[in-house]
DNA sequence: CTGTATCCTTATTGATACTG
DNA sequence: CAGTATCAATAAGGATACAG
């Protein structure tokens, strides 16, 4: 039995993770193969990749829908439950952005290349 | 120079770690000294505890007080651009809430003690 | 194209003792 | 009460090679 003490403890199991808020988003806003995810997230391996997506998946958060062509083509894609979770994590996304630029205001050293929220 | 993909990296750089979540809860709910933060989080250490907090405060999420009484009393609470996160974060922990029961109804072996938000 | 298996490295956290 | 210092343990991720 598993046991929580506030509700953040079970969202942050189902999210942290180096990589995991990076794969959401994209997916979130359209890429939702496993060599697309690559080359969006180059520093990742396709070892890591693989864990989490299969997380996600098990966690109800994202489909896997394999087409029976030749070569195997697979999809990513939200559950409608993970839909609520992606709301949340595009509004991070957009804090994240904002957040950056109140670095720079303090004088701080640091960029973000891609606005993928707008 | 430091650069991001995407906001949610530069979101994740400042809220990631296994406890800077809850700390931040429970300081958006009042929880605000040191020694009230332990007692909520029973399993974190002293030294993870200051680490994360000192943290939050040159990120410009928190504010740190010192009331010079004897012994010392010290305070941490939003800053005013701190606010922001805190509105996504008790959002965050109460989509924690509902994943909980999401679970709990697909027959998963959890539970959760607190309602933090209502 | 997508994924698995093995081994190795390192970042985070934990334990403990101590200070103003 | 609040925080620091040191060292040890562990979990997360990286490298590489291989497979359906």
């Amino acid at each position: 039995m598993k046991k929580y003490h506030i509700g953040i403890e079970a969202s942050f199991d189902t999210i942290a993770g180096k990589w995991k808020p990076l794969i959401l988003c994209y997916i979130g806003v359209g890429v939702n193969r496993n060599g697309d995810l690559m080359r969006h997230i180059p520093e990742i391996s396709q070892k890591v990749l693989t864990e989490q997506l299969k997380q996600l998946v098990v966690d109800d958060i994202l489909t896997r829908t394999v087409y029976e062509t030749k070569p195997l083509h697979i999809e990513y894609a939200f559950t409608p439950y993970g839909e609520s979770l992606k709301q949340i994590l595009l509004e991070l996304c957009a804090w994240g952005e904002k957040h950056v630029a109140h670095q720079q205001a303090a004088g701080a050293q640091v960029e973000i290349e891609e606005g993928l929220v707008q």
